[in-house]
DNA sequence: GGAGGTACGTACTGAGGGTATGTACAGAGG
DNA sequence: CCTCTGTACATACCCTCAGTACGTACCTCC
């Protein structure tokens, strides 16, 4: 997990690699422009890395890692639930205007690591703190929540961030974007506080599926 | 925006390629493989496309459309936006759950068409429909709502919904996913619901910019 | 001091996207 | 009937680039 030392060389790599993966994407670099760069050959290149994907995989896990570290930063002054997702959604909004984090991460990660491996990726991230800021904010203001449904919000709460950010990187004010999307998430927020007044009941539907399972029925 | 006829050799390499695209990916995909599918040569291909992204644009559009068009089509129905959006909600997670869409639209379609194209094609589709559904939704639940606001809340909503119909797709047991995140969505619109009783404002902060603002000040 | 492992460099191969050119055919005009 | 031109392909070739095979310098430890 510390990723530590590794050699001057693999780092110059990895650090060539970002810049033109970020500059031209994935499918705009080659290997070629990778080692040129760092001062090397392929033969350097092919010792420590398996393939360009594996170059590419370092690279994400790079800028994912610093993204998390970031944004869980960000955490540590606030003790409330409401006001942590407050900050964590200020970093976050932070960390996706980074144009590496938006080719790298956003753009082609998903395509070069294929969805599975993707999904992993972040799931050790940027995602689960989304997924502790929302568990927390949840069970603050509902009465019952299992766990299905945790998942289910956090992961719709991460997509609404996601999507949230990108649009950021694309607005001409992005410092008004982002205040923009305080106050929608914000308002979403107050929504859902409203309702915990009431005391309301979040749970899966048919919570117990049992073993038997051999009812192959056709939907139409 | 009929895309109409074409010719029979045009219409066979676009559902080759689909199929390619769909099982394989984009990278996975030769253009050797989509020609000997279409039975046909690589000059017939470079005669009715430009290139390989050329193709895959075609497919992207095709598959685009028709899931616009099945999502429109489950809005007919419905008269109350509240209801419009569950029903809306509905056929997006079900077109998502089409393999297709995942691999073509969702996983590639960012990283093949740049994430410029990308939207400007979704702003045309899937991404206008959720827009006029949020609108009118938002409409009905606060007494004040610009059009900033409005453009950011429906970021947020399609981020959400895009984001909770990719996990139905590796969800376990789709049907209870999908019953998952209608009731999380559900949820979150009663909030918005009931926020509109109390009549709130939503408003781009700041909404004249104004050329004074040269307070640079530190949030600590 | 030589034996083995690490960290590269060099030269080559193969796949695949793209191009240049040839060709069959269908209508239009004389 | 016969060129003439544009369309719709086919064939052959090129060129980039990821990946491989192999060689080599250096360092360490016995």
């Amino acid at each position: 997990m510390v990723r530590s030392f590794s050699s001057a060389t693999k780092r110059a790599l990895i650090e060539v690699a970002t810049a033109q993966f970020t500059e031209h994407g994935y499918r705009g670099t080659s290997l070629d422009a990778i080692v040129a760069g760092a001062r090397v050959t392929k033969g350097a290149l092919y010792h420590h890395f398996s393939g360009k994907q594996a170059v590419f995989e370092a690279v994400f896990a790079k800028v994912e890692d610093d993204a998390a570290r970031e944004i869980k930063a960000s955490l540590r002054n606030s003790r409330d639930p409401w006001e942590k997702a407050l900050s964590g959604l200020r970093a976050f909004l932070g960390v996706v205007q980074d144009p590496t984090y938006q080719r790298v991460v956003i753009q082609d990660g998903p395509a070069i690591l294929g969805y599975e491996r993707f999904r992993e990726q972040e799931e050790r991230s940027s995602y689960g703190i989304v997924q502790d800021i929302v568990g927390s904010v949840l069970e603050a203001s509902t009465y019952e929540l299992d766990e299905p449904m945790k998942q289910t919000f956090s992961r719709i709460f991460f997509g609404a961030l996601s999507a949230a950010g990108e649009s950021v990187t694309t607005a001409e004010d992005p410092s008004r974007a982002v205040a923009r999307i305080e106050i929608a998430i914000g308002f979403i927020l107050d929504g859902l506080r409203s309702l915990a007044d009431q005391g309301v009941t979040l749970t899966d539907p048919d919570p117990a599926p049992g073993p038997v399972e051999e009812t192959l029925e056709e939907p139409s």
